[in-house]
DNA sequence: TCTAAAACATGATATATGTCATCTTTTTTA
DNA sequence: TAAAAAAGATGACATATATCATGTTTTAGA
């Protein structure tokens, strides 16, 4: 199995704060495996017992609501961890995750991590960073799903993606979203989703090639977005 | 001015983690100041130089959206800390946060605050602790905002409210919120807010006495948020 | 206590969005 | 490759909620 010493994808998140000693514990007490497209990482409710750190694709991290709806919460990529809020709270999952593309993950264990948060405040210092800012990203979000029309949620859903997910030179979205995922993100129903899509495309802001989205116009999507 | 070292309230957060001599030193560097309802305890986009620690009142947390509607995030009472999530991420506040009745608060400088995280591993394990019960409950709210209907959402607030807020033996909610401010926490405009009371009343779910807002019916209240 | 201002309340109306039904296109699988 | 299944698209319709207007009650200030 390779080893976390030489892999690039941790200095992407908390985990470059460990020294070389406490990497190769990390290292010696992970295991990696590989998650086929439309597979579950994680389930709600699921005890984990420590930390996934993502080698390579994308999952979508989401919550079922009370009404049987599935509110997709974040889209998380290579390089970041997942499951660190459990861990912390010392609680089952309250978030699912689920793959959009095959992956590669590997897996910590929570005695591990929890004895290097102790131990190396450096570390814990960089895990708190990180969830503050989650914490901010959230509640932009919450105002946002409690002030903006579905419209505008769709047209910043659509930058978002644009400006986090545009890998490639040409104008798509390199996530494999079905229309139902959109409405997810949104918090809308498909069907309206769909018509909004179908209405920006009318207008020329984005440009749909059967499963595939681009965005054409990225001024006028943001006006969209901020409602003039 | 009254030490912290016998200050009831720090039990109630993170500060309980700190050792004697640390304690001190907050003490000795922290200042405390009342502020008068209606008042604001910081501004969005200000710098703060330091966290507050509630010790006595309550405030509203709120954050402004691009359609110039403020959205009110949380109310913080006696025991909590605020500014944490600014003072870690080293940005400017990202929330407002105002006075629904007449507090006392004390302000502690970062450079101590900073100091303690790094060489208290408790302390900072609180306060990760903390920050990962907020993230939950920000997802939750996010669920709650993107997917439940205003009818719902009004039920919820009123629950939680009850749950939370009901110091005296009547039924009545003891926190002096407005109409609008309703409207702020549920995200609604004012008048459906409004009608929305109206309905419940009617429905013998609360009791209205002008300002004043009781649940009658807990059991009834949680079906209409649920949806039945 | 009186008056002005703020907060609350309600009606009329417009509109955004959800729901249900049906059809078409794309994808998967046998 | 054909058939079946899934995803996408669109129309008709119902309804929740925002907006604007106006009137009433409550609160605060002189």
């Amino acid at each position: 199995m390779s080893k976390c010493e030489q892999c690039i994808v941790r200095q992407f998140n908390s985990l470059k704060e460990l020294t070389r000693e406490e990497l190769q514990r990390v290292s010696a007490c992970k295991t990696s495996k590989f998650i086929k497209k439309g597979e579950t990482i994680f389930e709600e409710n699921e005890h984990l017992d420590g930390v996934f750190c993502i080698k390579d694709g994308i999952c979508k991290v989401s919550k079922m609501s009370a009404n049987g709806r599935n509110q997709i919460l974040n889209l998380v990529t290579k390089g970041s961890l997942l499951g660190e809020r459990s861990l912390i709270s010392d609680e089952v999952s309250n978030l699912k995750a689920v793959a959009l593309e095959d992956m590669e993950v590997c897996f910590v264990p929570k005695s591990e991590i929890l004895l290097d948060l102790q131990k190396n405040s450096n570390f814990s210092m960089s895990v708190l960073k990180g969830m503050a800012g989650n914490l901010k990203q959230a509640d932009n979000l919450i105002v946002d799903m409690a002030q903006k029309t579905v419209k505008q949620r769709l047209a910043e859903a659509l930058l978002y993606l644009h400006r986090n997910f545009n890998f490639t030179d040409d104008e798509f979205i390199d996530v494999n979203l079905s229309r139902e995922d959109f409405a997810d993100i949104i918090g809308a129903a498909t069907e309206s989703t769909i018509r909004l899509l179908s209405d920006f495309k009318k207008k020329g802001l984005i440009l749909i090639k059967s499963k595939r989205i681009g965005i054409l116009n990225e001024l006028e999507l943001e006006k969209v977005a901020k409602d003039f």
